[in-house]
DNA sequence: CCCATTGGTTCATTATTATCACCATTAGTT
DNA sequence: AACTAATGGTGATAATAATGAACCAATGGG
């Protein structure tokens, strides 16, 4: 259960866009592990650049070397360049705030957001992390995962984001099997109030979900015509960010999105 | 000395852009630890999404998780973005190969590289780790780097990466006090046969060195006078960077600037 | 001036981790 | 096809490394 590279690795997860550098007690605080050993497992993650401590200040950050194992990932499987173009044609297009993440474990990282430009929207934060049960396009990815992936997800402790999260296994099955069937998923603020999001899928070569692009809006604004017109547009650049990517849509992907296409 | 959780980290490090993707025999050879401890700690960091394995290949490479870091740290603190500019002129400038670096725990890490356009130019990766003591931007660091830091890099083993490398503590302290006066380091092939680097540093709010930029040519194409231009380039882009990062470059720094303009 | 909190350190106890041997599968060779 | 030598992966035991309470020095606010 509890292995220190784990628990060391946990620590990365608490800096945020909002909070990018914090203390060695508030990161033992958070992660309830002791000040003492969180602080060695600092000491050696700041040995490898993953993060450092500004000279002056007491705080620590997040380190260079998380830059250039990026650079090293994004050289040899460049991703996310190809997501933003399409990020930016979907905001452009639907008006709303748009985001792609990648499957990063056992959870979404967002690794590119678009935002739109009209006054009221939905701002979200890059570098966010993204819970499989409550996002559409956690749900998305799941749906399309092999069943062990969804077993092992269903496994983690699902927390209520919201009062519509849904927590029950059985439900979020259910619900799992019907966005197969349609080939999106959309999240009627089951993870933040007052947001909607629709989320449709992204593949890897071998048929898996490699992650998912998604809209989201303040959820008052989303009517069906919205609706329809989003998830068009979703289908579409989800084509061609599996054409970049060199992702293949598995069978069921394409029927679901011919179906929409017909109606 | 040799904690779990450095070793773990230590594999992320062998990952690169010639060589993404890695197996776990193959792995465990180059660090020396064993299949089974390898394979464990590969799986946790697959857990967080560090690293992941191709679903079809039995490979490993980097995960999305990098890639969420790094936005969270350059939403953050952008820097990535302010060196890319320098880069791009200094190689246009010059003619030649600019890179960006910045201290990663006890190396440096390349964070970023604009190739000259010239049929014959060095040729450098993305995301390559620099070792203190064998290149011209790790010299140019350490000259500038409080002693205590000076001593942690000398205590690991300097590894001759050419005939010409530094490998002695007392010689590379005459060197460091040498570049302190001047400014700027050069290396004439002490870190890769036929490649000759300069490279000047930057700075952080607190005056400590964050990094150094650097121009490589080809040894044989090194002269006296395109010595100079370069030179001068690069501590007027320094002088940028610093702007645009914030950092403040101590008094010693300037002062040698100012006595190279001077001349 | 005092109290609370911070970052950091130490050290004995113990729980975690490394190691070896062993599979099952694949790839290459004869 | 049979044989060899890799590969990825797994489990139980021995040995190591991680743990956490107590402790210290330094800030900072009331």
């Amino acid at each position: 259960m509890s292995t220190t590279v784990a628990k060391a690795l946990a620590l990365l997860d608490f800096f945020s866009e909002q909070e990018p550098e914090i203390g060695l007690s508030e990161l033992a605080r958070r992660s309830g592990v002791d000040k003492a050993t969180v602080h060695r497992m600092l000491l050696v993650m700041c040995d490898h650049g993953l993060v450092e401590k500004r000279g002056a200040a007491r705080l620590y950050r997040l380190g260079a070397g998380v830059l250039r194992l990026a650079r090293v990932r994004e050289t040899a499987f460049p991703v996310s360049s190809v997501f933003q173009h399409s990020l930016a044609s979907l905001s452009a297009e639907t008006g709303e705030t748009a985001h792609a993440s990648l499957i990063a474990g056992r959870t979404l990282a967002t690794i590119g957001v678009c935002e739109s430009n009209r006054g009221s929207r939905v701002s979200l934060v890059a570098g966010e992390i993204l819970r499989m049960h409550s996002t559409a396009s956690g749900l998305v990815v799941l749906a399309f995962s092999k069943p062990d992936v969804v077993d092992r997800a269903l496994n983690d402790p699902m927390v209520a984001k919201t009062s519509r999260t849904i927590t029950n296994s059985a439900v979020l099955r259910a619900r799992l099997h019907e966005i197969r069937l349609t080939g999106f998923a959309d999240a009627n603020q089951t993870n933040e109030d007052d947001v909607y999001g629709l989320a449709v899928p992204v593949f890897d070569v071998d048929g898996t979900p490699a992650g998912a692009i998604a809209v989201a809006t303040p959820a008052h604004r989303m009517t069906n015509d919205l609706r329809q017109q989003v998830i068009a547009a979703l289908f579409r650049e989800a084509q061609k960010v599996n054409f970049g990517i060199g992702g293949n849509p598995p069978a069921d992907f394409r029927a679901a999105v011919a179906r929409f296409s017909q109606s």
